[in-house]
RNA sequence: GGUCCCUUCGUCUAUCGGUUAGGACGCCAGGUUUUCAACCUGGAGAGAGCGGUUCAACUCCGCUAGGGACUGCCA
């Protein structure tokens, strides 16, 4: 709120998966973190002992640094601050914004089907108990909430929101095992790691009124709050594995771009009047938390793909070449030496089509087959007599020719074409099974180049010599 | 049940009370064409409903309906 610099964070739980919707969140923290020249942090909240696992939190890193968007500096995980909250814990109890609740488990059931009942919240008896009521056995630390006034969060995406104190209960703090709970912790670690705007899902905006009173308990000012809606599948309900991905790893896999990842997210809850396609610097450059849609987005696989084969398309084919290469690799597609090189050169002729990289994988095959090609049936049934004679002649004139590329080769099709008195129509489907055995392939020219002269001659050669 | 959030073309969105409600993806039609794409041109397509405030409402307010979140000693 005052000119301090900004600072913001992602606080990921590490329980399997990174949602996609985090990874926007992600996205949004660090792009308004960048435009404001603040910090953006990270910070894992492994606190569930039960469900956090190194392998998870391996994944968190993993999505992120797919993403490209990298923290600014190195991670905190919130387990390792257990002596910090039980510390903010402790000063709460001695300022009276806490105390200790011996409710038995049972006595909470009842009291929890009682406040349903009667439509208000949970409320302990110790609330008010004097300390050396304190009984001999377990309890609980929680917050010592106002009872009536209200707390106002002033959300940069929702607006002013006003919650009645009186429906707001008494968070616990710290467990009976004297572990704090996700409330206490992420606004110790918040407050100490100078975190100035909170930017997460909506999902928290309940919890922001609760975490303002543990701020004005522990006599510390709330941070800037900002919630995000949520990403729904295309049918409108929470997205789920059902609707093809939910994970940052799954679109990866998928063969989507990082750049065009960020571009789609960026979009989704967010835009910057007309403008569809833009880079980092300029997202960074027009990013505003004000700006920021508060009704939830769909996502749009075909909007995704759409932007995906943009940036296919603008792509240097030799980064292109090693995603297919893996992609390729991981089909035990067996490598050749120059395999590398051949798809970097390849490459440029089929990405126009491509939406993934799967995609890319799959129209790049037809230069990587090793002659002589099998040919398909189609094929077969393409290569009568007349069209044989003609691909022969054809391939005498592809011998002479000297200058081998697209522009050249449309024009020797074409006069070719003509020379015979034909269509291309009556050449190209030919033409085309001979090049690529039946494989998806560029066009006729496209398939010369990206094959070479010599390759291109060599599986004429074999096609018409087969049955002679 | 209680509290809170959300609601413009199929989808993502623009619109700071006055617009023929704009753009993008997708869709449809046509063009180009050796396949599939890509590409070019054109087209259809929206303010959830009902009240109110105002000279004027998609825009402000209220109600209803429909979605969603929270209501855990999970985060």
């Amino acid at each position: 709120m005052s000119d301090k610099p900004v600072v913001t964070r992602i606080a990921p739980s590490p329980t399997g998966a990174m949602h996609i919707g985090t990874a926007r969140t992600a996205l949004f923290n660090w792009l308004y973190a960048r435009h404001t020249g603040g910090k953006y942090l990270l910070r894992v909240e492994d606190t569930d002992r039960e469900r956090s696992t190194e392998a998870a939190v391996q994944v968190i890193f993993d999505g992120l640094s797919w993403l490209g968007i990298e923290a600014d500096e190195t991670p905190v995980f919130q387990a390792s601050r257990a002596d910090r909250h039980a510390a903010a814990v402790a000063e709460m109890l001695a300022r009276g914004s806490a105390y200790r609740d011996f409710m038995t488990p049972d006595e909470l059931e009842a009291e929890r089907t009682a406040a349903r009942a009667e439509g208000r919240v949970v409320r302990s008896p110790w609330r008010e108990a004097a300390p050396n009521d304190a009984p001999d056995r377990p309890f609980v630390v929680r917050l010592k909430a106002p009872l009536d006034g209200e707390t106002v969060i002033d959300d940069q995406v929702k607006g002013r929101v006003v919650f009645q104190n009186k429906d707001l209960d008494d968070l616990i703090l710290l467990r009976t095992d004297g572990t704090p709970t996700y409330n206490l912790a992420v606004v110790v670690d918040d407050h100490e790691m100078g975190v100035t705007h909170v930017i997460r899902g909506d999902d928290h905006l309940n919890n922001a009124a609760r975490q303002t009173l543990i701020y004005q308990g522990l006599g510390w000012t709330p941070p800037v709050w900002a919630h995000l809606p949520l990403i729904h599948g295309p049918d409108g309900t929470k997205l789920s594995k059902r609707h093809g991905a939910q994970a940052v790893g799954e679109f990866a896999d998928m063969g989507y771009l990082p750049e065009a990842m960020r571009n789609y997210l960026a979009k989704l809850g967010w835009g910057h009047g007309d403008d569809e396609i833009f880079n980092d610097e300029q997202a960074i450059a027009w990013f505003d938390i004000k700006d920021v849609v508060g009704a939830p987005a769909r996502l749009d696989w075909d909007k995704l793909n759409h932007l995906n084969n943009h940036y296919i398309r603008l792509a240097e084919p030799g980064r292109l070449a090693d995603l297919v290469a893996a992609i390729l690799k991981s089909r035990d597609w067996p490598p050749h030496d120059g395999d590398l090189e051949k798809l970097a050169s390849v490459i440029p002729f089929v990405r126009d089509g491509a939406k993934t990289t799967l995609e890319l994988a799959d129209a790049v095959i037809f230069a990587l087959k090793r002659r002589p090609l099998a040919m398909s049936d189609k094929g077969k049934e393409l290569l009568n007599e007349e069209t044989r004679a003609r691909l022969g002649r054809l391939r005498d004139v592809y011998a002479t020719q000297g200058v081998w590329d697209v522009p050249s080769l449309e024009a020797v099709n074409r006069g070719f074409a003509e020379s015979e008195g034909v269509g291309l129509g009556k050449i190209g489907p030919a033409l085309r099974q001979v090049l690529s055995g039946g494989s998806p392939a560029p066009d006729l020219a496209g398939a010369l180049v990206s094959l070479g002269k010599d390759e291109s001659l060599g599986r004429l050669d074999d096609a018409l010599s087969l049955g002679g």
